[in-house]
DNA sequence: TCCGAATATACGAATATACGAATATAGGCT
DNA sequence: AGCCTATATTCGTATATTCGTATATTCGGA
C-alpha cells in the first residue's frame, strides 16, 4: 500500500516525458532504462532524473538486473491510480507520439 | 470537443486546490465562486486565479448570471478526461478532506 | 584490481508557478 | 450617475521545476 495521494499522482503525470515512461511501463510489464532512453529521445540523465521522481512518489519500483535496471507501475498501487494510468494511457500516447518499442536489449 | 491533452489535465489536477475545485464540481453540477471560496478557504484571489487555469484548459466552464459566476466541468469533455476525474474524486475528497458544501448562496 | 558499460546524482542557470495585496471590471440597484 | 457586491486581473516576490553538463556509483569481466 502506497502513500501515493491524488495530487501527486496527477503531478507525476503532468508532464510528457513522465506520462510517456509510465505509458510504456504500462505496455510492457517490464522495461529498462536503456529502451526508455532509446524510446523517447531525451538525454539519459533526464530519463534518470524522471524515473528517480516517480519511484521517490511510489508509481514505479526498479529491479535491479546486473547493470541494468528494470523498472515497471509499482504492484502495489491503489486501484484508483492505476485505472488512472490505464485511462490515460491511450489518448497519451496517441498524443505523445508513442511508439512501442521493441525491447532492444536485456 | 476540446483540445485538452492528458498531459495538461493532470497538470490542471496536480495542485490540491485545483483538484479541489474539480471535484466540488463534479458532485454538485454547478456551483459558484462565493461556495467554491467558501467552501476550501482560500483568498478569492487565489481561487479566481485557479478558476481561470481550469477555463483556459478547457476542463471547466462558466456561466454568467448576474453578479455571479456559475461553474461546472465542461459538458464536451472527452469521455477518457471524465473517468480520470470520477475516478480521483473519491480519494481525493477524502485526502483533501472536502466536506461537500450546502449550496450557501444562489 | 582496473576498466568499461549502465545508471544515478550534483550543481547552476533558466524558466515556470504560486501567492497575497491591491486594483480593475461588470452587473444590479437606487 | 453613483454605489455596492461578486469576480477577475495585475504586479512583485518567493519558491519550485526543469534542463544540460559534468561527475559519481554500481556492477561484471579481464
Amino acid at each position: 500500500m502506497t502513500n501515493l495521494s491524488a495530487t501527486k499522482l496527477c503531478k507525476c503525470l503532468g508532464d510528457d516525458l513522465r506520462l510517456s515512461l509510465v505509458c510504456l511501463m504500462d505496455v510492457q510489464r517490464e522495461i529498462c532504462v536503456c529502451d526508455l532512453v532509446d524510446a523517447l529521445d531525451a538525454p539519459q540523465s533526464t530519463i534518470s532524473r524522471h524515473l528517480a521522481q516517480l519511484r521517490q512518489c511510489e508509481l514505479v519500483v526498479a529491479r535491479r538486473q546486473g547493470t541494468w535496471m528494470h523498472y515497471r507501475l509499482n504492484p502495489e498501487l491503489p486501484e484508483w491510480a492505476l485505472t488512472v494510468i490505464e485511462t490515460l494511457a491511450e489518448p497519451a500516447r496517441a498524443q505523445l507520439g508513442l511508439r512501442t518499442p521493441a525491447p532492444v536489449c536485456c
